[in-house]
DNA sequence: CTCTTTATAGTCAGTACGACTATAAAGAGG
DNA sequence: CCTCTTTATAGTCGTACTGACTATAAAGAG
């Protein structure tokens, strides 16, 4: 913040507005879903966008997620959720109204709570992932930087247990890695990777076990102790990755 | 952006003022370094604090922050630089002005320009690192942001040359990991990991050697086209490292 | 000339990982 | 009831990578 202050009056009270705007992210069978808004006004009236609001004059940009959050899924406690700020998009010209700058972020839900009934925005949807572009604004561009964050953060954090629900089977778990990074995993090295770092899955007590499926029960987990993966869970082999 | 606009004209001139904050960091003698400027005005007036700035109307936050890299180190050229987007920070009361919004920026310089003249701000000043808290505002948090971000980059990317002149031996480069992360490497194994990593560094043609220090003379490279390391080359252990 | 310093080359064992095979336990369909 | 298919789980084998270490080369300091 500030420079000297001899430009503070000169500059401070330009009409910035900050807003946030989310990419919330789900799985339903086995497809990596986004949550949309359809915007009833002009620019982009008609267009699907995603949901996001001011920050109020109150709140940091980190509260002002969490509450359109809430607002926008209907959920009654977000507060558990993995939100994760993303990036701030601030080119001038980016809305065509005013001069906007807005922090994104990601949100990740376990199972989606089907009729989200937002409050104050227009009909919300979930979208398959790779029907969801063209979006309004720069919005594509940041529905792209946060799938390429949370695929880059599923290799070296046990963030991937938070697209699953409390009790998982580790099929479950590995469907979330193959969803979001778009390739298949060898199930037994898998299991062998995940089960050697400690803390990232326990067992639930009571060998519990999954059922109701084709094949043999699966054993149910739950999100241990650690966040960290050492050493990390690599995707299958892409030459550059992005920095 | 922009949640429905129903409340756009409600929010959109609430007084946000957009800063830039950068944490420029460098190595001398062996130390981090990191660019502070000294306040003049209240609050903190005295107190050192990360250089930075408003971001103007006709400006993105990535474009202020180069403009106030160049103003504040005084160098010519900033556009090979590189500078990284940390994060946003947005509590309502980190300024204790007014509402201020701050886009943090990381930028890496070689070797530092000494007399930086900076500008229209006060004195500015590279200070080590380990002495340089504590600093204004909400700038001690920024900073450790900034070097843990840098520290986990080292791992998986090429950015440590970011840190070197255009020609270096790979002690230099070492000096760099070793700097930033705090603990010493084997030099053979670093050595054999730089050089197994296609693209990463590329030999100057022609058999330059670096002499005129103890020891044999060393081989000087420079940086390669590669941006992503794979794998990467992890800092020696720590347990529980945040997501 | 020798010692110290730094660079570079190479060795060796342990770990992790990819590819693969084998077995177990369920439902589906006859 | 039996067999096929499906999914889960167990284990094997070879390779790549890494950490720890030893050895040699080439400079300056004294």
């Amino acid at each position: 913040m500030d420079g000297d202050d001899e430009v503070y009056d000169k500059y401070a009270y330009e009409p910035f507005a900050v807003t946030v705007d989310l990419a919330v992210l789900t799985l339903r069978a086995g497809a990596l879903h986004v949550l949309l808004v359809e915007r009833g006004q002009e620019p982009y009236a008609g267009h699907w966008a995603l949901p996001g609001g001011f920050v109020q004059p109150d709140e940091s940009a980190e509260t002002a997620a969490r509450r359109e959050l809430a607002e926008e899924t209907g959920l009654a406690d977000v507060s558990g959720l993995h939100l994760e700020q993303l990036w701030t998009y601030s080119e001038p010209d980016r809305d065509p109204r005013m001069r906007v700058v807005s922090v994104a972020f990601a949100a990740l839900l376990p199972d989606p709570p089907e009729p989200h009934g937002g409050s104050d925005a227009a009909q919300a949807r979930w979208v398959p992932y790779d029907s969801a572009r063209p979006l309004a604004f720069d919005h594509d561009r940041i529905l792209a930087d946060a799938h390429e964050r949370v695929g880059a953060k599923l290799e070296h954090t046990c963030l991937a247990t938070a697209f699953c629900p409390p009790e998982f089977t580790l099929g479950e778990l590995q469907q979330v890695y193959e969803t979001v990074w778009g390739s298949t995993l060898d199930r037994p090295n898998f299991r062998r990777k995940v089960l050697a770092t400690p803390g990232f899955v326990e067992p639930v007590p009571g060998a519990a076990r999954l059922t109701g499926g084709r094949g043999k029960p699966a054993a149910l987990y739950r999100s241990g102790p650690a966040t960290a993966l050492h050493p990390p869970l690599l995707r299958p082999s892409r030459e550059g990755r992005p920095a």
